[in-house]
DNA sequence: GCCTAAATGCAATATTATTGCAATTAGCTA
DNA sequence: TAGCTAATTGCAATAATATTGCATTTAGGC
């Protein structure tokens, strides 16, 4: 809900503003990964005009926040659809049909660090995403 | 070794250029990741001129025979340190330092597989980098 | 040395991202 | 509810990154 994530911003000591609340709704409506100017464009067919530049404060915003994130594979912008979830999120991007799905998994962090450890590094985040088939797509 | 790299370009059909070595000279050389455009301006301070257009294309071929890589959460890009190892090569990052190191792990690969696959997703290239402290940072 | 496909340079253009500053606004307080 | 002020936004300029089509050059085979 975009409700419970502009509460999340006021928590903090942000304000709910309208800018604010429009491009996370459009993130949220959609979907999928969107670029800045993607959702700029979609609030323009809406109606609603936001400089491009308030779009990219507020995605670094809700990403400092981990109320979106950035898929670094195509630099664009998803909500996150796992909450309060702890860990490092990370993606599943079907490579066919674009379909994108977000999990964490403490263990598999836990032996990513471990692996680092042992060469003598202390991982503070993970970054990872998966590129292959949907289970749709591979049927096919 | 630049030799080494020119010789795959050629055994896959491309010509050993000029551009194309001192390409790979630099991402040899300078070892850390470099954004095309620095790729330019280190050859420039050489007194060699390089278009950004030919840096580019010779990144991506690079890149598509992985004898270099982009890394995504920087955008820069680096010689592949790894050679011949099979699998999907993976970075540590150093936050403070900027250090990378080049690591593969065919066990971590295949947990990860197994783990998407459970979700009816079917992996073929993982994309991973670990942001943290290098050793050496970590001790101060 | 010649020939030709492959590669490069150039110019234009597109896309993505950042900065400083003036104008506006959300949320607090009286 | 109006007024206040720090936070936020818009604007304009600019920087950084990336791609395209086409004319020119060049590597590598003959
Ligand atoms: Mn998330
Ligand atoms: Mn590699
Ligand atoms: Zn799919
Ligand atoms: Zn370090």
């Amino acid at each position: 809900m975009v409700q419970d994530s502009i509460r999340i911003l006021q928590a903090q000591g942000y304000k709910a503003t309208k800018p604010r609340k429009l491009v996370f709704e459009v993130l949220e409506g959609i979907g999928r990964p969107l670029s800045p100017y993607d959702i700029q464009d979609i609030l323009r067919a809406r109606g609603k005009h936001l400089n491009h530049v308030t779009i990219y404060r507020t995605l670094d915003l809700l990403c400092s926040l981990n109320l979106a994130h950035k898929v670094l594979s195509s630099g664009r912008f998803v909500k996150c659809s796992l909450a309060a979830i702890e860990g490092c999120h990370r993606f599943m991007i079907c490579q066919q049909c674009g379909a994108i799905r977000e999990f964490a998994d403490k263990q598999l962090c836990q032996e990513e660090n471990d692996f680092a450890r042992n060469l003598g590094f202390h991982t503070e985040h993970h970054f990872s995403e998966f590129s292959g088939l949907c289970s749709q797509c591979y049927s096919k």
